[in-house]
RNA sequence: GGCGGCGUGGCCGAGUGGUUUAGGCAAGGGACUGCAAAUCCCUGUACAGCGGUUCGAUUCCGCUCGCCGCCUCCA
């Protein structure tokens, strides 16, 4: 049974389903005021490596991650760029899709926009109003956080100390009554899009939606919630709230990923630098180097992403790929089951990646041994087993091996004649005639091999 | 300042109260090869610092230092 760190509990938990062998995840995506960047893709990969696990586990997985595509920074860029709000988000949403794709990140179950859900949000903040948990302010309408009871649950401070931490001055300029209340509905300023409302036009604050989305796609009580750990507080913590003082269960688990830091530790930032857009990382490495970066680091710790941790995991995956080459008629063998009971041990504990990648290496070197002289013949068990994990983690394994073109065959066939002719000096000026073209050889006791 | 988390060998990154101390990358040596490549074999004794608990701590406790996240939009 899966068990993963709860933020509500603050430790590993059982995951007991709604409803059992069915699971329902909503996951915060993003908004779509500019390109993404790695944090996005770590967060991503995390939960699609989650979800490929228990799909494949025989678990029904409804995943719902919403666009949230109406929101203070796409207004502010569509200002700049002189065009609408509409165009902003739609150019951006496309290429958060594309990196996705690219990522090879499954497309969620349904993927709701913020924008399509106004009337709901409108409704449950009229709900919240009549129940006495949000008020109108001068610029908008708040939610009174202090209401909830147990507000401060997913951030794991009491109220006083969020209270105390809180920025005083935002309750000057807005009329909040407390400085953790936050924004429920943003009354529209001259040129800015909005929405009617009884409170006049506007649009709504960021933490309304997933309540709403989430709550009309997978219904009370869904089971997952997740997104990154900066999102835990406020944003979580405020769709709990509003689901609380409408009285709808909420999530039963809270799960949150870790972020994504440039090397020796330091946060990615722009003022430092370091920081590098995804649709950039895709462009320039094998989109699978991030997700198995993201498989080896486990997801609740902060991951380092830099030129020489890109670089060892190219390094790896090229040694995977040789392997899938080498072993690509144990395709469609019978995986090792017991091997792959360790998997599961592995990604039910709190989902430990780094553990579990171990024991596809462990595969691979099994396959390998037993493929040796005096090897015990089990090595198509052994390689279907990598790739079934390989599988599992969403990582497919293999080189293209595109048809060599004839004009690159022909230098090889030219070296072939060198070689057997014994004139070396000619087969290695063809060889490096061949490398500058990217094209590595290999002689092995069967032949001459081409490939990338 | 408050809350949460982290600090492991050249790099990334698991894990554990003691015995046979993951894995990946990189590195060195060897085999194979005309030379390479690929592959195989061998090699690395690390757990921030200082105290404490213990027969024994990298693993438990405390403190210090450093880093990260949240407390404000943020994956």
């Amino acid at each position: 049974m899966l068990h993963l760190f709860d933020t509500a509990s603050g430790q590993v938990t059982p995951i007991e389903l709604r409803r059992p062998g069915h699971l329902s995840m909503y996951v915060c995506g993003p908004t779509v005021s500019g390109e993404p960047h790695l944090g996005h893709g770590r967060f991503t990969l995390t939960w699609d490596v989650l979800r490929r696990y228990l799909t494949w586990s025989g678990v029904e997985v409804r995943f719902v991650s919403n666009i949230t595509d109406i929101e203070d920074k796409i207004i502010a860029r569509a200002a700049a760029e002189g065009t609408t709000t509409e165009l902003v988000a739609s150019k951006y949403e496309k290429v958060w899709w594309d990196s996705m794709d690219r990522l090879g990140v499954w497309s969620p179950t349904e993927g709701p926009h913020a924008t399509a859900y106004v009337p709901q949000m409108v409704e449950l903040i009229a709900g919240l109003v009549d129940g006495g948990h949000a008020y109108v302010g001068g610029d908008g309408v708040y939610f009174a956080s202090e209401s909830v009871p147990d507000y401060g649950l997913l951030a794991r401070q009491p109220l006083s100390s969020l209270r105390a931490g809180a920025r005083i001055e935002a309750t000057e300029e807005s009329g909040k009554r407390s400085p953790i209340d936050f924004v429920l509905w943003k009354l529209a300023k001259p040129g800015e899009p909005s929405w009617p409302s009884p409170w006049g036009a506007g649009r709504p604050g960021w933490h309304t939606e997933c309540v709403v989305m989430s709550l009309d796609l997978l219904g009370d009580g869904f089971d997952l919630h997740g997104g990154g750990n900066d999102l835990a507080f406020p944003h979580h913590e405020n769709e709990r709230a509003q689901a609380e003082a409408i009285g709808r269960p909420f999530a039963r688990h809270w799960v949150h990923s870790g972020m994504v830091e440039a090397e020796g530790g330091g946060k990615m930032s722009k003022s430092l630098g370091n920081v590098m857009s995804l649709p950039e990382l895709l462009d320039a490495n094998d989109p699978r180097v991030m997700r198995l970066q993201v498989l080896q680091s486990h997801y609740r710790s902060p991951m380092t992403i830099s030129p020489s941790t890109l670089a060892a995991a190219t390094n790896t995956l090229r040694g995977l790929d040789t392997f899938a080459s080498d072993f690509a008629a144990a395709r469609s063998a019978e995986p090792d089951a017991a091997l792959l009971g360790r998997l599961r041990e592995r990604m039910d504990d709190d989902l430990d990646t780094p553990a579990a990648v171990r024991l596809l290496f462990e595969a691979r070197d099994r396959a390998r041994t037993a493929s040796l002289p005096g090897g015990c013949g089990d090595a198509d068990r052994w390689a279907a087993t990598v790739f079934e994990m390989a599988d599992v983690f969403g990582l497919p394994l293999g080189r293209d091996d595109e048809a060599v073109p004839a004009d690159i065959q022909a230098i090889a066939d030219e070296r072939s004649v060198a070689r057997a002719a014994r004139d070396w000096a000619r087969s290695d000026a063809l060889r490096d005639r061949l490398a500058a073209d990217g094209w590595i050889v290999e002689d092995g006791p069967s032949g001459t091999t081409l490939h990338r």
